[in-house]
DNA sequence: TCCGAAGTTCAAAAATAATTGAACGATTCA
DNA sequence: TGAATCGTTCAATTATTTTTGAACTTCGGA
């Protein structure tokens, strides 16, 4: 009993030390991403392992309930992280990681940053016109150079996306 | 008092319609980098204010405490999306926003991204270790393959690092 | 050296986000 | 058809993060 307890949440789950560290390091990377840290768990497990997995095995060996498990795989499913995969014989479906950076990449800009991007330049937009309206001739073209240069950016960063997914997929 | 209020925080600061479109934008625009909202109002109302201004400018026209702007300057500060710039005459500090994306960038890659890129190759370090440590060739193996390749992320990332910064910022 | 303004710190409070779990619909099998 | 298994949904709970505000340090001037 003084054996010493694995980090933070994998109390007693079975989970190897390598499937121990893989979960920690997912964990993290989801909230560097700002995704809650059960889907990195859920992706950091099914990474380091072989075979497919149901929803049952990743709430038994990660300790979460169903629903969370089942959000983790819905949105890592349409994020193209996790694959699905029926078993033969098996009822239940089974789940396992996509390892290629190139799809990994491809699914989170375009599911979590190309639509904040466009969103962004629509609000650009209204800002345009609200500066339009200012009357005072010297705030105007402040405004309307910050805008312009606000516009620049997002510009560039629509140029520079496929470019981030060519040179870390290639 | 019909008068509709101005969007959820800026409820009567006197912030004019470009000034609350920018406050906004930033706002989701932090959020987006994992950044607290009060940080992106303070970096938006800055980003189309023609004139310096001190923290205490910041706590009345967007109605946070004190605490907020100082830390949130403090952070900007050393983020290099703020500069600080001495008044004549006056004693308290100023500040103005960076508007150079390419400073932004080179300091967000700086002090957020680096760092947990740097911290997440040491724990691959340790995966690594954990690995070699497995007794089933095959599984050992397959642990090695798996983690090669995270390495090889990790690689490539820091690749991609400065080609942002040259394509964003030129 | 004393006063007051400027800015920082950090524990407590508030706001926000994630997780749970129970109820539900859907599907399979007998 | 009925029972059992899967997976989903979402309101309530829990955990986490952010903000506040009061106490504190620092510094310049009188």
């Amino acid at each position: 009993m003084d054996q010493k307890e694995a980090t933070s949440s994998s109390v007693s789950t079975g989970l190897n030390p390598v499937e121990i560290r893989s979960v920690e390091l997912f964990r993290e990377g989801a909230k560097l991403l700002g995704l809650p840290k059960s889907m990195g768990e859920i992706y950091g497990l099914m990474y380091v392992s072989q075979s497919p997995m149901s929803l049952d095995d990743l709430v038994r060996r990660l300790g979460i309930s169903k629903g969370s498990a089942s959000q983790g795989i819905t949105f890592l499913k349409q994020l193209g992280a996790v694959a699905e995969s029926q078993q033969a014989g098996e009822r239940k479906m089974h789940y396992q990681a996509a390892v290629e950076i190139k799809s990994l990449i491809a699914g989170f800009i375009k599911s979590e940053i190309r639509p904040h991007l466009d969103a962004t330049q629509g609000q650009i937009s209204h800002l345009r016109d609200e500066a339009a309206n200012v009357e005072i001739e010297e705030d105007r073209e402040f405004y309307e150079e910050r805008i312009e240069r606000l516009h620049r950016w997002t510009k560039r960063a629509k140029t520079v996306l496929p470019l981030i997914q060519t040179v870390m997929g290639g």
